[in-house]
DNA sequence: ATGCCGGGCGAAGCCCGA
């Protein structure tokens, strides 16, 4: 089974350069983020067309995620839980039992929180903490489960293209990776890194400064999986050529293959 | 580099992303 996640920067402006890169890679669950979009706007005809159900948290103008699932999707759930008067639309879970098994997956948009002498970093440091309390929540099923996102970290050093350009920027800042390190060491594996040791790997360019054509970028889309996902575990990449197309998001889709059946 | 691009909103120019 092929999980995969990708921000799209709007699903409205992104909607061809998205299906056909789910026609090319054929996975059998999407977590998209990054929509823009009210529930009511989501482009389901196309999609569904495809053979996914979809399953969404919209949101006007900013943030909103969805899961695409070629099996049913059961028991979906919308928002992170620990803050009912947050509302943005930045994260949501289902379960999909394929051939037998079953498998947990979230959408996960984690804030970005810059600049970081703002309020916006406190948002972001306090959204990985309610994701840190449900991930342990989760992580009691013992289950498959895949959080998958738009993390907006970058775990090392070697997920950056120029280190020394982001060392007081919110998605590098020691306060946001010790975050994201007390995420992983409740027993979470990160796929990709699991599978590939080479540094500067990247899941987003800017579209400044030709920053895809020098391959500036940095590794801040993760796929984490449970003990028992990471049993499963057979191969992850990222499909970096997405971002050389027409009218490209400024991340590309990263995705595990799990023995799932 | 801190918004040079790109998208939303809405019909010019501002807000936002990373």
């Amino acid at each position: 089974m092929k999980i995969a996640s990708f921000n799209v920067n709007s699903i409205k402006a992104r909607l061809t350069n998205l299906t056909d890169w789910l026609k090319e890679a054929e996975p059998d669950i999407v977590c998209l983020q990054e929509l823009k979009c009210i529930d009511e706007n989501f482009p389901h005809g196309p999609i569904e067309e495809l053979g996914y159900n979809v399953a969404v948290n919209g949101q006007k103008t900013y943030n909103g995620v969805a899961i695409l699932s070629k099996h049913p999707l059961e028991d979906v759930s919308r928002g992170l839980p620990g803050n009912d008067g947050d509302d943005h639309a930045r994260y949501i879970e289902a379960v999909v039992s394929a051939n037998g098994s079953v498998v947990r997956v979230a959408s996960i948009y984690l804030p970005n929180g810059n600049p970081v002498d703002t309020d916006k970093f406190t948002y972001k440091l306090g959204w990985m903490d309610r994701l840190i309390d449900h991930a342990r929540e989760l992580l009691s099923y013992e289950e498959p489960l895949v959080l998958a996102g738009d993390y907006n970290v970058i775990p090392t050093i070697d997920d950056v293209h120029n280190p020394a350009a982001w060392v007081n920027d919110a998605l590098f800042r020691p306060e946001t990776r010790a975050k994201f390190r007390e995420l992983i060491n409740l027993g979470l594996t990160d796929a990709f890194r699991a599978c590939h040791r080479e540094a500067h790997r990247y899941t987003f360019w800017d579209y400044q400064a030709g920053a895809w054509a020098k391959d500036n970028g940095i590794r801040i889309d993760h796929l984490l999986l449970s003990p028992q996902a990471a049993d499963l575990l057979k191969a992850s990449d990222i499909d970096r050529a997405v971002r050389g197309r027409e009218k490209p998001s400024d991340h590309v889709p990263i995705w595990v293959e799990l023995d799932l059946g």
